[in-house]
DNA sequence: CGGTACATGTAAAAGGTTACATGATTTC
DNA sequence: GAAATCATGTAACCTTTTACATGTACCG
């Protein structure tokens, strides 16, 4: 069993909480509140719904109109997802845009640094306003939590650093 | 021109900080202190160089021993990399191990929770540690300052939400 | 009957990881 | 002369993105 597999948790994940759906309705899921936490569109989710099939994860509980293909999860899939709940040492992001922009400021001059940074701010800044925007129960209660706090410190460093920046 | 290619953009950002190197030695950089804001191993680097080379970003300035090649960033490179830092809006991290498994708890057991949380804490904190460890001008300045306050800011959010678990 | 939302897919390319492979130089 | 480090690479595989492709049902 591989290490990273998270879509596959995610996709689990959501079947419990929501109770059986499509993969159109998982992407949507995925659109309106998952996404704070996990990426993925509907073509990576079609097929790995169907991998997971394979595998006995989620079971095509109903057909509906258009296609429409309801998945649920089995009793196999409730097990994948708590042992990775239970055993899975999750990793920080390796890899970060901002991040990468902080670490190169050296490199601009003086007024690029700032603007760079004034971009950096309103990401930040909108990213808490979204999170701020959403209704309660949208979306896992300490997942929002976790992304306000992390939202609200990425700001503050940018004010921190323009801070900095304009007054040396 | 694509939107990521955030490597090429790691790479010329440490051609330019540092002055020309090899594939190992920026390699080796990545591992030391860049790999907090953008993660590549030797075999993604290798090739990539290559291809900077063919599209004359960079030359190979010359050659030591071992197979050694010192590669220097061109003038073309230098524009590249200062058109990235002044157009480019970067992205927040959509993908977060640590964020999903916030996302998920409620899926499991109290104990489990406040199990899954303490392993969550024990990575920022070490997070932290590391960046503390790290001797100024090893790491980009900025960058150390928005490492260690995303590190403070995940920490803060364990800690609130393990009282609050146990706290019910 | 036209537009929007529903609903599912495939294929190609790009980005990233892991495993394999090789050989030179230095240090003890 | 054995071990560690230097130094570069390839191949297979997995993950993710972008572009293409198709057809159904509902609403006005």
């Amino acid at each position: 069993m591989l290490a990273a597999m998270s879509l596959r948790i995610a996709l689990l994940g959501l079947l419990t909480t929501v109770g059986p759906a499509s993969g159109y309705d998982l992407a949507k899921t995925f659109d309106g509140s998952l996404n704070y936490v996990w990426q993925a569109g509907h073509t990576q989710i079609y097929p790995e719904l169907v991998k997971m099939h394979a595998d006995g994860l989620v079971t095509v509980e109903a057909e509906g109109a258009r296609g429409r293909k309801i998945y649920a999860i089995t009793p196999e899939g409730e097990r994948e997802l708590r042992t990775w709940m239970e055993e899975h040492d999750p990793v920080l992001p390796g890899r970060s845009e901002i991040a990468l922009q902080a670490f190169l400021l050296h490199l601009v001059d003086h007024d690029q640094a700032i603007a760079v940074v004034e971009r950096i701010r309103a990401r930040y800044r909108a990213q808490l306003e979204r999170l701020k925007a959403l209704r309660p129960g949208e979306f896992g209660r300490h997942a929002h939590a976790l992304g306000l706090t992390l939202a609200r410190a990425g700001l503050q460093w940018a004010d921190t650093t323009l801070a900095d920046l304009r007054g040396d």
